[in-house]
DNA sequence: GTCTATAAGGAGATAGAC
DNA sequence: GTCTATCTCCTTATAGAC
């Protein structure tokens, strides 16, 4: 896991926490997942998680945040791309090499797991902000209404490859590599 | 609202309780609702809510019954259509009249909120099962990879049609239909 | 950094009167 | 059908010892 910068000084059991609380929150909901349940996989108390996090939703916050950045960073870019096919789909490759590659995509996958968590957390809605911003610059200036739908729905195309993964025999990076190169945008 | 079939004698209230949960639920997600504000809301107590419901997940079960229903008559019929384009054309048209018209797409909308809820409920692991089921017809019998992710996301395309609704002149059904008819398949 | 202990509150669910 | 009252359980979060 490449969570934010943890303080170099712990033994990593800050960033130990945030993966944990990742694959439960994904599996079972955020809701769902108590901290108790994080602390016992770990090995320890409850209260040990609050001396690295304020609060459970401060977890999913480090998690957010770090996107966050990263988003921006690829949104300047994408603003001074080509507004053709070529810059549409450059956009969407690196979209998908940045967030879907290595263990970025278990926080992908978290995020459209927990909609209505996100709704409800600060950090959740800047991220849906950076989201329908990438849209904008995909369907381009003043985009007909048509644009602007193939525009999300190419963005969506990405994140729904989960659904889509169900053959043992394609990998996971294969498909959404697949799925988003085939969406014609 | 369209839920199940109320026994006629009731004054319609179980009905009025599943539509005040759907709402609730879609917005702020399964788990953050209380049944207390559910009964609030609609001006009884939380006990009122347990002579209709025999629990929590009860509420759920009703909204998701009715649709496996449907979709099974949909599934059927969508066997016997052709494997040519026009026929997946027609199963995605009847999908998206059948079950994004009027209220329905409430239901749908709350299913895309509370996914992590769904996986854990029985009618929501066999909701996901026709779904499966229906991607697959759309893929057609032995299908290469390739077109079974795009059968996949032709299907999820309508329903990430959410995300893309952001134009307020542009009203939701248009866009849905818009978005799967858009989607080669 | 991690522990024990506990506070404070809300959740789902039930019993029984009306 | 709906109410009041209550039970039980589990949650997030804090205080303070080690």
């Amino acid at each position: 896991m490449t969570v934010g910068t943890a303080s170099a000084s712990t033994g990593g059991t800050r960033t130990r926490i945030q993966a944990v609380a990742l694959e439960l929150f994904t599996e079972q909901g955020y809701e769902k997942t108590s901290l108790r349940e994080i602390a016992e996989r770990l090995g320890v108390t409850k209260a040990a998680l609050y001396y690295h996090f304020k609060s459970k939703d401060d977890i999913v916050n480090g998690l957010v945040m770090d996107r966050i950045e990263r988003l921006d960073q690829l949104i300047a870019w994408a603003r001074e791309q080509p507004c053709d096919a070529a810059g549409r789909r450059a956009i969407l490759t690196r979209y998908v090499d940045e967030f879907f590659a290595d263990e970025h995509h278990l926080v992908m996958h978290f995020f459209e797991q927990n909609q209505t968590v996100l709704k409800s957390l600060a950090a959740g809605q800047q991220m849906r902000q950076r989201m329908l911003q990438l849209a904008d610059i995909l369907a381009g200036p003043d985009p007909a209404p048509i644009a602007a739908t193939r525009a999300a729905l190419a963005l969506f195309a990405v994140h729904s490859s989960w659904f889509a993964v169900r053959n043992p025999h394609v990998d996971r990076t294969e498909q959404i590599g697949r799925a988003s190169c085939r969406e014609r945008v």
